[in-house]
DNA sequence: TCCTTTACATACAATGTGTCCGTATATCCA
DNA sequence: TGGATATACGGACACATTGTATGTAAAGGA
């Protein structure tokens, strides 16, 4: 087999993760194998295991790239606003349509805690849109200054499981807009009226 | 090897559960394995597999176990109380500590969303405490009666994301009281003054 | 007392991961 | 420009782990 050139060979690493997305996504970390993907992607494993650290390895290159693709664009929708009660609500509604498109939750929200461990995965959302969160939670007058973290992470646990549970209703316009009002629900009692 | 009787089947049965709960526990789902279960248990695979439907049957006996356990905790504290936001409160809170007792977090809200898959997670969380918590939610006056699903969800993420962070920094007092009184930051929000 | 069922142990087959090695060919460098 | 070297894989192997199938000895009922 000869050797490819090196546009080629970034090529194939696109597409070994190109494939590698869609079936965690499909069939999440456990399940989906290797050979698998790189057949799909019309290689070996030998080619995966050159491109990527391993099968954890490729997912978190997967997971990395799904934060900061959902983290673009709840920044740019936050920064539509300018105080910072309405740059949180902003940012968190665009989180929650953000996530729940391209199936991205399964991989984010309940393979990458499981696989990475709590705390790495932590480590990755925080480098991603995790920040962001805790920056705008600080920034409101209402909330004790020892309270940032923990509530941050209340409040990114709460979006996170309402991203998993409209993820379970493909489609549904209903629950999509109960899950919006609920979420406002949580924000409107720290954002000062 | 000499066949037990019904006393000691059971007591074998419950031994081997019990180390599994530690070894799920301090390795993950994953990386835990049912010989070593079973060899710490002082049985082979076979009587496991006999016992228990396979790795992810004794995984769920586990789970059910423990989300038993902390259902008792969770109701108990909150039929102390008589009005329904108290018994929201009250619940809330004593979830939390029941849950970042034993390590179970990890278990429950870390492993089996990924073993179980997100939806059959659901239902097991449902049948414990989630239906209390729906409930307690649906008590409230100030929610609308479209938003009790949802808002009930998200309470119950940020409560799990609250059990996880205090899992993270076990024995550090202050982190313990900031996730209650952030807790609380939420809740006062939604219970009427 | 016999016979069925229970409670395991043991052996086996299948699957999947990671690693090592081979190799052809870009690419670099003298 | 022609070799030396590193790159981009393919293929084979070793290892771990799961599930299953089978054997078996004793318990408990008829």
């Amino acid at each position: 087999m000869p050797r490819a050139t090196a546009a080629v060979a970034a090529e194939t690493a696109r597409r070994v993760l190109e494939v590698a997305r869609d079936r965690f996504a499909a069939d999440g970390f456990a399940a989906a194998s290797v050979d698998d993907i790189a057949r799909r992607a019309g290689v070996t494993r030998g080619a995966v295991y050159h491109h990527y650290d391993g099968k954890l390895g490729l997912f978190v290159a997967v997971a990395e790239r799904l934060q900061a693709e959902i983290a673009a664009r709840v920044v740019a929708e936050a920064e539509k606003e300018t105080d910072a009660a309405a740059q949180l609500r902003a940012g968190s509604h665009a989180f929650l349509d953000a996530i729940t498109d391209d199936r991205a939750a399964r991989i984010l929200l309940v393979d990458a805690p499981a696989a990475l461990g709590w705390s790495r995965w932590r480590e990755l959302d925080a480098a991603a849109s995790g920040r962001e969160l805790r920056e705008a939670v600080e920034a409101l007058e209402t909330v004790p200054e020892d309270l940032v973290d923990a509530l941050a992470q209340q409040l990114s646990g709460a979006m996170n499981e309402a991203a998993l549970w409209l993820a379970d209703r493909p489609g549904d316009a209903r629950a999509r807009e109960a899950a919006h009002s609920a979420l406002d629900l949580l924000l409107v009692a720290l954002t000062p009226s």
